[in-house]
DNA sequence: TGGCATATCCCCTAAAAAGGGGATTTTTCT
DNA sequence: AGAAAAATCCCCTTTTTAGGGGATATGCCA
């Protein structure tokens, strides 16, 4: 029997991990939780052997969530779900401890799979045709370049429509520091100007 | 009694919004499809109050359906559902004959009340205040302006990466053409920049 | 057939970004 | 403590975009 948690500020899709987990014969549902913060405690109290966690929760991003979890429960598995078969987060969620990375399309059979190859100490990765044909941009060979903390920020304010002087002003850095960022975004990701830069971000939820 | 239908692909999704509405004592869950095609047969059979649709499908786009379900029922009321408050859906969805708009981070309680809403003869838009307060961009007053035939065309090679002089080249039109549509789609946009500009394309998906 | 929106083309200047270097300090991790 | 990574800053040139302005053709519709 494996217990498992649920981490997800989407009622419905609370509702619908529980309901198809709860169709599984030895899945047992403990309980769930709509935000980081509160999940903690509620982790000590019941023994949980793995967590489905969304990576985009309304106080501490899963990355965050994942490291606390994986330091305080060394035996819980974490498994990752969200909406996009994200390659950047992907890496850095298995980098911080997670064992699998499910997408919110997953089937039920597809969802069974994840928790025995997870459960059995192997890593889950929902990567699944569908989205390889639908979804060009996020799986593209062109994988999600690893970003420093500075160029997201950067990034992020690009996106905004932030000059490079504007950037700068904001940041109390010089504008020439800010344009080496800005070059190196544009060699990270491949491309040779704002409009393409923008596009891949947005388009890849780097930025919002 | 209210008779409902969900359209979506993800069986997550489906699972969760049934296990809600099955929670409500005046709702009756009639059945589920994960695709646009096969949903019309399907809705033909049973006698459909209210559709919940996702308005990214595989087959066809969620607006196109809608309007296919309001050409063939008009009595039928449909929900549409996605994961984000995207300011230019709502408007093309709304103007394709839904009667709401409904966020998948929707709580049972909006879920009911949107419903009720909606069956009343009412439009319900799924726009809470967290998403107004966290998402100033895609809410903001800024309506989408229309464009015409060719400044839609040339947006979209802009959102490519291209410059001027490569449009230009594209469409066997001066690079100073090209200018000119390019200015007026930042007038029109009402931002000062190609990173604004690609950024509020791609969000209102008006590129892809 | 006259008006109106669209699309086309042109002028100018200033600002910003791209593309190519290189170098130093500060964090971070081991 | 020392290496590696990140962040900072600077030089140069060329290309592209932004922000003004205006003008002519063309298709559409009432």
């Amino acid at each position: 029997m494996i217990t498992v948690f649920i981490i997800d500020d989407h009622p419905m899709i609370v509702a619908g991990l529980r309901s198809l987990l709860d169709g599984m014969e030895d899945v047992n549902v403990a309980g769930s939780c709509g935000n980081a913060i509160d999940s903690l405690p509620l982790l000590k109290k019941t023994a949980v052997d793995l967590v489905f966690m969304d990576i985009n929760l309304p106080d501490i991003s899963g990355i965050e969530l994942c490291k606390k979890v994986r330091k305080e429960f060394p035996a819980m598995k974490v498994m990752a779900i969200s909406t996009f078969s994200d390659r950047g987060y992907i890496t850095r969620m298995i980098d911080n401890g997670a064992s699998g990375y499910l997408i919110k399309s997953a089937s039920a059979e597809e969802i069974k799979g994840a928790i025995h190859t997870v459960m059995s100490g192997g890593l889950y990765l929902s990567l699944s045709m569908e989205q390889l044909l639908l979804n060009p941009n996020t799986t593209a060979p062109g994988i999600i370049p690893v970003l420093t903390r500075r160029e997201k920020e950067i990034l992020g304010l690009i996106a905004e429509g932030l000059t490079n002087n504007q950037i700068a002003g904001r940041l109390y850095i010089s504008p020439l520091t800010v344009d080496s960022h800005r070059k190196n975004l544009l060699t990270k990701f491949g491309v040779n100007n704002t409009a393409m830069l923008v596009r891949f971000a947005v388009e890849n939820r780097l930025v919002e």
